[in-house]
DNA sequence: TGTACATCAGTGAACGCGCGTTCACTGATGTAC
DNA sequence: TGTACATCAGTGAACGCGCGTTCACTGATGTAC
């Protein structure tokens, strides 16, 4: 067959070359405009070009891709975040560690309401997911988070005996706006402020409340 | 037939009397288990002991089906928040007021952690879901969490041009906490502490931060 | 450099599944006279 | 009080659908000699 199958790239050599690489990038695909979903292993083949089970040689299940996909998803928010912590102006002493820790707050809310489907397939509920499976080499958001912390308490911006677990509760402020967002809840809220001024406020409480 | 079908009550009449209450409930039932997507309107029926498509006589599709189980989910968290309330001491003044809003806080975290597959549903991202079609006659969750923070601001424990939007922040921070804890983000965690204590930290940081 | 061979990535066909939904029906119920 | 009738809740049967997954296969690729 000459002709590739819509949306399949051409395929010059019998085998695909990298199927496992092209599987989860359409299902990377599949879940920024759906979702986790919508990453449903019969059309991550057709989008590579290629019959179903041949999904089976690099997978081992659906949920296994589906894992993938997700640490992909978790990967991408912590290259966002990276991105708003690099463009940060480098600055030291309290004033730059609280920056950092906003870009971080920033960055994280961005990305969920810009890449709404990605960021709902990163935190999917664990159905039969596994306990997360760090496969990622870098940091993941969360860990950029402890550091922005770490790093506001070095600068002396955070009582010692408040830094154990103050992670978890300044991810848990920005999660849940981001959350509530974007599953439509604060839509129809009458005097519901603009979103990003919502989520500096957010952050702004949560600097103080820490 | 004279045997009704598993788990269907047995049934007098021809009619079946309020179908579409049961379906309500058969839907409840499976929420509660396995969250908004097992919500089948198939199995539905069949725990109705009802043949499938006599759910049309009462829904217009499963979409609506789901929508009135949602409502019925949000409904019970909302009357969790009551019995937290109604459970509190009466007192006056601001020690009153701020033990209102733990009251809300905890039930939510409580009720999210212990009803996960309501709670999940109730939050059900909005797919085909109309605007949150506020059906339910008493005062949803965020109503509650509003008259707590009127009636805190009333007392004078928060600064009154702080108070608009202080709704938005606080659930935010609550309802982050519970998803993360029902989505399992906080499992593995090495540093994590026991679920309610967070809470607890939580709900201290939304007071002071806001 | 050439040949024989094992590997294993992708093929082709097929499964069983449960789902939501549509259709024409039937017969108990409640109402009008 | 009795009879005729319209209503409409639930029946029975059937659809088409797309899914995940299994099976036996084939043939290009890379390796060993």
């Amino acid at each position: 067959m000459s002709g590739s199958a819509p949306g399949a790239r051409a395929r010059g050599t019998y085998r695909h070359g990298d199927l496992r690489r092209a599987l989860i990038e359409a299902g990377i695909e599949l879940a920024r405009a759906g979702g986790p979903d919508a990453v449903v292993l019969r059309e991550a083949t057709r989008r590579a070009g290629v019959v179903p089970n041949a999904a089976y040689r690099h997978f081992a299940s659906r949920q296994a891709l589906l894992q993938a996909v997700r640490a992909a998803a978790l990967s991408a928010l912590a290259v966002a975040i990276e991105a708003e912590l690099a463009a940060q102006p480098a600055e030291a002493g309290i004033e730059g560690a609280r920056a950092g820790l906003r870009a971080v707050g920033t960055a994280y809310l961005r990305f969920a309401l810009s890449e709404t489907g990605l960021f709902r397939t990163a935190f999917a509920a664990p159905d039969a997911l596994g306990p997360a499976k760090a496969g990622s080499a870098g940091l993941g958001p969360f860990e950029l988070l402890s550091a922005a912390l770490d790093r506001l308490a070095a600068a002396g911006g955070l009582p010692t005996e408040r830094r154990p677990g103050a992670e978890y509760l300044a991810w848990s402020a920005v999660h849940g706006l981001a959350m509530l967002a974007v599953d439509g809840m604060l839509r129809g809220r009458p005097d519901a402020a603009p979103l990003h001024e919502l989520g500096q406020r957010l952050i702004d409480m949560v600097e103080k409340g820490l």
